[in-house]
DNA sequence: TCCCTTTGTGTTATCGTTATCGTGGTCCAA
DNA sequence: TTGGACCACGATAACGATAACACAAAGGGA
């Protein structure tokens, strides 16, 4: 009925409760002086305005955004959402906000994802993982902000690291594989050079099957990263139709280790007792699952709060190197696997 | 070793090519009228000197941000992750981005979360839930941007609508059951209160049973929401030893869904011989565990789309009056259940 | 009592981009 | 030849908040 009224700004807020704008400021910080009583008959002024703090102003303005940028490959995935879980209640005792990018699991995507980023000019930004395209690392390098890669151990980092070693990850798989005696192993990941950490475990099983004299020729590839429950099943269907002597099978995520587990039960192969199958996440579904999964768990929390703590320091100038943090998974021994 | 260099702005590039800071803010717009020689040259200039488009001083003079907020209840979920799938590819083609942030189940934080979110002035804003504080609901209101309701079906809407009703999905199942002659159905869900999707679905379980002149005190509250697999697996633990005779168990998703099955499967008992399990949300895992798991496909995307699909009719004036677009759910039927 | 600190508030001038208006030049139809 | 439409670009003034500085009044220690 009224004609769309443009939204209330300090200004108005300032005439109806008979301060100054900059008053009207103060009493929206927590630690500004200004007495109780103006404070309340301006926060009264505002409300009856329906007044909203406007923050495009105030960024500019002030040249701060009070938000760290955080780019993920999936928002469907356990393993990351723990990881901004943690950065997020490192970050919110200091009042930084997360904003939140998804990657899709391609650094070409990675890259407009990070520029976009950057024009909102965050106070820091972490990405999961640590292979970039050139212009994204010239992007970030410019910035002049910190920027933390997490979820991996690159040999020549952008800035700090809070991650491990996926290859080095997949060798302690294989390393106790081998321990209790079992040679024939094939690996279950996604075709490779899209999902670098994918690549990089691939290339960690290889790497370690090798040193251990054996052959590493038991390779499946199983679709696009991420790859699925139903892909993981299906290329342990193949696995067991085309190399039937496969002693155990590791997988590049626990969800394809899942499906892999289910393709066995409609086959009626005992895990372990013809196979043993394991994971990689230590995902609710690998503690739970029948029989449950052997897998790795990366603390994926831990990564978070981590780099949280990390740019509190960089930010209030206590670190002034690149700091490079491992989190070493660890491995857990579950019911797949003898 | 040098100084903290301040970084660029479109004047610096604009001295540097040789043109008026104008001129480079139209460079940087892909419809804007400037000659390809002097566009190149802009671009060059920019890239020389590392330039990064600022956002936060063309929002607040353009008084447009392009982005669209959208509050899910958490970033590790697969249904809302299709939806925010299906919302950034509709949104995408008309250059509007999403900025995401998350309410872990809570009205409360919801509330917190709206205010953050328009105060960084978005052009709409998607809710997931049709439920909030009445501060949450004077904020919106007070927004004067589109405000779209998704996941519910609200008696008095904010604004749009896009999605169905929890309770009558819920009765769906319970119809489905009793048609097949069953009559002792329990209900697994989160205690009540918090979660409100799944207070609905619970109330709805309990309206269908009571209009089939069933029992409906087969009730098993299972943590605070959104309940895992493992609270799954313990509620249908109680469940089987508390109520031996019950013929079939709705769980208020297919998480919990799946670990009361695993349960089950720990104890030797045989679904759907002894006892048909049905989930919510047809997440991958229902299509491929063992029994495959009865439930119902919200069509997470289809209301992802549909709603972006709205956004853009009522941004061009197309849709003026408030929408309500009912996806309704779909009863999947699979081997979990008889 | 005097001076110095603290508290509460106002004034002014921006932050970096772009809406708006203006201008000189080109092209073409009447 | 001329008038108008169009093109490529520049000058100016905001958008709404706040940093920086200023200042009056109150409080406190010597």
């Amino acid at each position: 009925m009224s004609t769309p009224r443009k939204t209330p700004t300090m200004a108005d807020v300032a005439r109806l409760a008979g301060v100054s704008p900059m008053t009207v400021s103060r009493a929206f910080k927590q630690d500004a002086s200004v007495s109780e009583h103006t404070r309340s008959a301006i926060l009264e002024a505002a409300d009856r305005l329906g007044y909203v703090f406007d923050s495009t102003a105030s960024n500019l303005r002030s040249q701060r955004t009070d938000f760290v940028a955080v780019t993920i490959p999936s928002i469907n995935n356990a393993n990351f959402a723990d990881t901004v879980r943690g950065l997020s209640e490192g970050l919110k005792a200091r009042g930084l906000q997360i904003l939140l990018g998804y990657t899709d699991y391609d650094i070409n995507e990675e890259e407009r994802l990070i520029e976009q980023l950057l024009r909102r000019r965050p106070e820091a930004i972490v990405l999961t993982g640590g292979r970039h395209t050139p212009r994204a690392r010239r992007l970030l390098e410019n910035a002049s902000i910190p920027v933390i890669e997490t979820w991996d151990l690159p040999e020549t980092p952008v800035g700090h690291v809070v991650g491990f070693s996926n290859a080095a990850a997949v060798r302690t798989m294989v390393d106790h594989f081998v321990s209790t005696g079992i040679e024939r192993i094939a690996f279950i990941g996604g075709d490779a050079d899209r999902d670098t950490r994918g690549t990089d475990r691939r290339a960690g099983f290889i790497a370690a099957m090798t040193e251990h004299g054996l052959q590493a020729d038991r390779l499946i590839a199983a679709g696009a990263p991420p790859i699925s429950m139903r892909e993981g099943a299906d290329a342990m269907g193949r696995l067991l139709n085309d190399l039937p002597d496969t002693q155990a099978v590791i997988c590049v995520s626990d969800l394809s280790a899942f499906g892999a587990l289910t393709e066995c039960q409609r086959r009626g192969v005992d895990v372990p007792g013809q196979i043993s199958v394991a994971g990689f996440g230590d995902y609710e579904i690998a503690n739970i699952c029948v029989p449950s999964l052997t897998t790795l768990n990366p603390f994926p929390r831990e990564i978070g709060t981590r780099a949280a703590k990390l740019i509190l320091d960089v930010l209030d100038g206590h670190q002034t190197e690149p700091a490079t943090i491992i989190v070493a998974p660890e491995l857990m021994r579950r019911h797949s696997s003898r």
